[in-house]
DNA sequence: CGGTTTTGACCCGCGC
DNA sequence: GCGCGGGTCAAAACCG
């Protein structure tokens, strides 16, 4: 029971009051503080829009057998569409992978228009857990890093949390002013 | 060996 | 209806 959620208190006044708008990823605020911010902390948005409803996913190849299509991603025939909290960070970092302290493995890698860099897609390994992340570099400022989590994990971490809290001594977040 | 990364193909929603 | 952009899958490669 020790093991605490991560929860970042940004729910509390975040609503609609956040300073980023929709398209922070445009803004170019933090072209600013560049040099600006020894910490490193660059900004935090939460989007609960989800358009996709999640349909089924069929193989490619066709080579389902089973009845599988139980809850997979938290969609289901007579479910309502379910939004999942998506949280971005952007935090200044040469790697790109931020250890939060959960276990994700790549799925999937892209390139995405407007930037040089790829998008890289992960998903936490946890049986039932349906929490993705994918991270982004800026193209503007390669030290830039956005990290965009999908989900709640409800499961406790299996790191020790000290190292989560190592990194939150990096960054810092933009809960409420 | 098992789990994970890599990488190309496929799929889907949306705009034109 | 087609093309584009974005997201996911899956088989092979890779690493401990």
């Amino acid at each position: 029971m020790e093991n605490c959620h991560i929860l970042f208190p940004c729910s509390s006044s975040a609503s609609s009051a956040s300073p980023f708008s929709s398209n922070m990823l445009n803004s170019n605020a933090y072209t600013d503080f560049h040099g600006n911010n020894p910490n490193g902390l660059l900004g935090l948005k939460s989007d609960i829009d989800v358009p996709r409803s999640d349909v089924k996913k069929i193989s490619q190849s066709g080579s389902f057998g089973e009845s599988e299509s139980e809850v997979k991603s938290g969609k289901i025939k007579g479910e309502k569409k379910i939004k999942k909290p998506r949280f971005a960070f952007q935090t200044r970092s040469q790697v790109d992978i931020l250890d939060d302290g959960y276990r994700w493995r790549k799925y999937g890698q892209k390139a995405v228009k407007n930037n040089k860099y790829p998008r890289s897609y992960y998903r936490c390994t946890h049986q039932g857990c349906i929490v993705k992340k994918q991270v982004q570099r800026l193209s503007k400022d390669e030290a830039i890093v956005v990290t965009t989590y999908e989900g709640i994990h409800t499961h406790p971490i299996e790191k020790s949390t000290d190292n989560f809290e190592h990194i939150l001594s990096q960054m810092q977040i933009y809960s409420a002013f």
